[in-house]
RNA sequence: GCGGGUGUAGCUCAGUUUGGUUAGAGCGUCGGCCUGUCACGCCGAAGGUCGCGGGUUCGAGCCCCGUCACUCGCGCCA
């Protein structure tokens, strides 16, 4: 018989009574009769019953021993009779009659419990992390983004693609966040970073000429966290291919996506491939934003003309000093009782955003509300076709300027259809998001900026740059958005020397600048290199809408804190003056992080 | 850097309309009882600087000011 078990605790059948078996695992609960004792036997796999029988010397052992202690335990398999089987457990039809055990590991008092489904602080929760990992949803969320991981891989080298590991160390990447820096004991005063994403090392991989490139590719940006954004490290699937067009890309990633959600979201509607694609302009104007919630079947109509010159004078004011007005339909909300609208009305003032105009429809067509009485019947028409509405609709109004009116927008469409129930439920909607510009025009200096990745193709090439007005050129640059969560960028990538010194000298980098700042990568350029491009979808996203979590933290082993620290392993730390002293080093505190370091616990 | 929320027993939380004697419950822990439980049950006990500091008051968990921690968002960041 093997030293620790003969099956795991998922693996005994009523078939199995009868056989003498060994199982080890931690105690997962503890019911204790007196005379009779149960123990929940848990391991990864799953949970068995161990009965100890009244007249066994085991008892006066177990007694004793804590839930999360590590058991080994041998015994017979039995059948449970009657009312005693438990249909909720897999092994519910068995139990294991003890007929020794051994104590592996006694546990302590355990500042929080496994077993069970309370929430726990989550400072606490990853102070002990490894306990934490016991319990049933994270273990569970852990191992499906192992299996998702696993399945991305199998589904990317079916399609050709190879698996490369890029430089940790390595040198300050132009991605725009912060980079972490590792200083250089060779040599002094240099730092290497670590890289933001492989972006550059994957081009060169193309211009290596090893056509499809991919990596579960580590990430490190020294910025803020969010609930969704991992401070500090996370995880992409980075993808490059060679001799492709936008569209091939496309239709890589497509079905990589779609099969993905459809093997771990079983019951969940897909969107099929191919995805929708919508410009940018469109996702602006209909959406309000660039990453569409698709589940939202509510569309934003832009009504200007319906209010420019009418009596009601506070849009006419807006449209007359060159503001626009939008329209949200709600479906089926023009019964509401006023304080349906008030509450909207009220909500909109908390955003800092004045208030919600709107207008209802009766069931004879009939135009209602505060801005209808100053609106004439032609006007109140005209927007009700624009929008499509109905009889018993009612319509939601954003007026103002630029992106602040049209991000506005997208929030009120957003929360109309959260009030209405009108987000589509257990589905996954994908699209891509494509022609996003060039350039965009820099509010605080108004100056001509790259508006993404600097390295994207303008679409129309060196004709474009040198002949048309820069705000106006598209870039072959496009995000994946599923459930309006950006999964990933991509682009084309510009791979002619002349073209991106041409991009560079209109954001105004000369070409100096960009020698020194990108000569690796435009050397690489001047000696053969393929049309490529790809994109990065983030594994971290993938799962948590997969696991339908709100916070990355719950789909990450060992995640640090809102903070960027370890709880668990206490990093960062400081370091010894002779590390310092090793590294040409030395610190220059600010007063805030001495008072930090004082007070914390050793 | 800025704004919102939270902070009471190891953990989850309650603490009343308006400040008033000794701050409660559940889980966990410890002790006792219990031969069919699977959220076992029953009896009992221990466990509190109400985040911290200051203020108002005869009196503060509760009101005021400051501060710290965590968290969500903005800035930042694909």
């Amino acid at each position: 018989m093997h030293r620790y078990r003969t099956h795991n605790c998922a693996a005994l059948r009523a078939s199995d009574v009868g056989s003498i078996v060994k199982l080890s695992g931690w105690v997962h609960s503890k019911r204790d009769h007196g005379g009779l004792l149960f123990i929940d036997l848990r391991d990864h796999f799953g949970v068995t019953q161990i009965v100890i029988p009244a007249d066994s010397t085991l008892l006066e052992t177990v007694e004793k021993i804590r839930v999360e202690s590590v058991l080994c335990v041998t015994g017979k398999v039995v059948a449970r009779e009657g009312d005693t089987v438990n249909p909720k457990l897999p092994t519910g039809e068995i139990e294991i009659q003890a007929e020794d055990i051994e104590i592996l590991s006694s546990a302590a008092v355990l500042p929080f419990q496994v077993n069970g489904n309370e929430n726990y602080p989550e400072d606490l929760r990853l102070t002990y992390r490894y306990i934490d990992l016991r319990r049933e949803r994270i273990h569970r969320n852990i191992l499906l983004r192992s299996n998702v991981i696993s399945s991305l891989r199998n589904r990317m080298i079916a399609q050709g693609f190879t698996e490369f590991q890029t430089p940790i160390l390595t040198a300050s990447s132009p991605e725009g966040a912060r980079d972490f820096l590792v200083p250089a004991r060779l040599h002094p005063g240099k730092f290497y970073a670590l890289p933001q994403a492989p972006q550059q090392f994957k081009q060169l991989a193309m211009v290596a000429g090893f056509d499809r490139y991919f990596q579960i590719a580590p990430c490190f940006r020294d910025e803020a966290a969010r609930a969704d954004r991992s401070p500090g490290e996370f995880y992409q699937l980075d993808f490059e291919m060679s001799f492709v067009t936008q569209e091939d890309v496309f239709e890589t990633l497509e079905p990589v996506m779609e099969g993905i959600f459809r093997e771990f979201a079983p019951n969940h509607e897909i969107s099929p491939a191919p995805f929708e694609r919508i410009p940018y302009k469109t996702a602006m104007k209909e959406y309000g934003s660039d990453k569409p919630d698709l589940r939202n079947p509510l569309r934003i109509t832009d009504v200007t003309s319906a209010f420019d010159g009418s009596d009601f004078g506070l849009f006419a004011k807006i449209t007359a000093e060159g503001g626009e007005v939008r329209a949200i339909p709600a479906p089926g909300a023009g019964g509401k009782p006023r304080s349906f609208f008030d509450k909207l009305n009220g909500w909109a003032r908390e955003e800092k955003m004045g208030g919600l105009g709107y207008i209802t429809f009766d069931e004879t067509g009939a135009a209602k509300g505060p801005i209808a009485k100053n609106l004439d019947e032609a006007r109140c028409e005209q927007i009700k076709k624009a929008c499509n509405l109905q009889n018993g609709d009612a319509v939601f109004f954003v007026a103002g300027k630029g992106l602040e009116m049209i991000k506005f927008s997208g929030t009120v469409r957003t929360k109309i259809a959260t009030e209405l129930n009108l987000i589509e439920q257990n589905a996954f909607r994908f699209c891509w998001i494509v022609d996003f510009p060039m350039y965009e025009l820099n509010e605080e200096t108004g100056l001509v900026d790259f508006s993404h990745n600097p390295f994207s193709m303008p679409q129309g090439g060196l004709e474009a740059l040198n002949n048309r007005d820069p705000l106006e050129i598209n870039a072959y640059q496009y995000d994946i958005v599923c459930n309006g969560i950006e999964l990933s960028s991509g682009a084309i990538r510009n791979h002619r020397p002349d073209i991106m010194i041409r991009a560079f000298e209109i954001a105004g980098y000369p070409e100096e600048e960009v020698e020194k700042r990108f000569g690796g990568m435009l050397n690489a350029f001047r000696y053969g290199a393929p049309p490529h491009g790809g994109a990065a979808p983030g594994v971290d996203r993938i799962v948590m809408l997969l696991t339908d979590e709100p916070n990355i933290r719950e789909v990450i082993l060992f995640p640090l804190n809102q903070q960027g620290e370890d709880l668990m392993m206490c990093a960062p730390a400081p370091t010894t003056p002779e590390r310092l002293k090793e590294l040409s080093l030395a610190l220059n505190l600010p007063k805030v992080a001495v008072k930090r370091s004082e007070n914390a616990p050793e």
